[in-house]
DNA sequence: GATGTCTATATTGTCGACACTTTCCCTCGG
DNA sequence: CCGAGGGAAAGTGTCGACAATATAGACATC
């Protein structure tokens, strides 16, 4: 979906670092050691210090001068600062594409959801992850803004994933969601710039909401196993 | 007031060669070539190298693989995109200041407010750069969200800086922009979410329509020039 | 026993050299 | 005269080594 090829060997070493972090795999507050890292991606120093580089503006790591690189910690308020950022700049991006995109593009984006709607009626629920990504990604597009694109798909995106992946989220909200969508499409075909942010911000904050949710279950049942 | 301080060599030569863009010193468009600048700075290539990084992530360049970096250029279109992700960010800073400025900080935002009026009043006129610099900076601070502050300091805001000064901006829209401080203020006083985020955005279209306009004139008289 | 200091160790920051890619220009063939 | 191919030349990417800084542990002192 989103066409990003490495080029460099720091490209690949940025790449699969991010990915080990998204994924969990490093897991959340870890070090990152330069030399460590260095005989376990088989690349120079240089190389991983550059990809750390990278992964800092991305805001998946902090770095502190002398001390090190840490991947950052997941805290609830992280959570929802995460996505107060990203109602801001998502409704803009769908005040935007009701102004900017194309009728083509429009139809694209109808098409994509009804092909979605057979998907939940056939009882596949992956949209959540692949579908609900593709939709959001296709009006940041529609946005025709580089400057929203890049925070959006180069910083915010990954953090989100990042928090989705590792809390667990396989959860339901799949054809409210859907429904969201629609009525998000609709206020973008008739060009309506008010509504569409309005209805997209109002979007993101149910979702908000619902991870908010699981996670204050996550950390009951934690409190729970622990006792 | 944006408390920055150097402690590797990295980081100085990052501010300087932030200064130098921003003011212009190193044109918009031009090519920061790495040996050239290591020579220039008195430092090694992997410490400009860091620091374009970083440059990079402040989006004031653009770097290519084996290609190099370039210094953005500055266009009507990148300023129209980059106000409205800054209308977007802090129109959500100053809803999330309604929320969570203590009273305290209201009372002090109101004497800066208070203090930048005497000033006005008594004819000086450098209120647009310090002065509205000040005021937006408390109030995103006052978001006390580390995400959203962080982008807009450290990245946004060199940015519309470099704009700002390249394109010569010493302009009026003094006193009307010290009104629309003040209702912005009241609101945040009222904790009133709504209207706090509405004329923040209202107020930076404004500044954004100001900017083009003297843009657009620019270009005329250029074209003048050069007829 | 707690605190502070000093040394040893490990880690990050910086450097110069080499490898690879791109660019420019010169030559050759059409 | 123009385009294609083939080297230098310049620039970026990568590497290993050294310098500067932080961390951990032992030791002395209160």
């Amino acid at each position: 979906m989103i066409n990003e090829q490495a080029i460099t060997s720091a490209d690949k070493t940025f790449f699969l670092l991010r990915r080990d972090i998204v994924e969990g795999e490093i897991p959340s507050g870890a070090k990152l050691s330069e030399t460590e890292l260095s005989t376990k991606y088989a690349v120079s120093r240089a190389v991983i210090r550059e990809a750390i580089n990278r992964l800092e503006s991305c805001r998946l790591v902090e770095r502190k001068a002398n001390i090190g690189a840490r991947v950052v910690a997941l805290t609830p308020q992280g959570l929802v600062e995460l996505y107060e950022v990203r109602e801001a700049l998502e409704g803009m991006a769908a005040r935007l594409a009701a102004r900017n995109m194309t009728d083509q593009e429009i139809a694209d984006l109808n098409a994509l959801l009804n092909q979605h709607f057979q998907e939940v009626k056939g009882g596949e629920s992956y949209y959540q992850e692949a579908g609900d990504v593709d939709f959001h990604y296709r009006i940041i597009q529609g946005s025709k803004n580089q400057h929203l694109t890049n925070m959006l798909t180069n910083g915010i995106y990954h953090l989100v994933r990042m928090y989705r992946v590792q809390l667990g989220m396989a959860g339901p909200r799949v054809t409210t969601a859907f429904d969201e969508h629609r009525h998000i499409v609709q206020a973008i075909c008739n060009r309506d710039e008010e509504l569409a942010e309005m209805l997209m911000r109002r979007h993101i904050t149910y979702s908000r909401k619902n991870i908010e949710q699981k996670l204050a279950a996550q950390a009951g049942s934690n409190r729970r196993q622990q006792a």
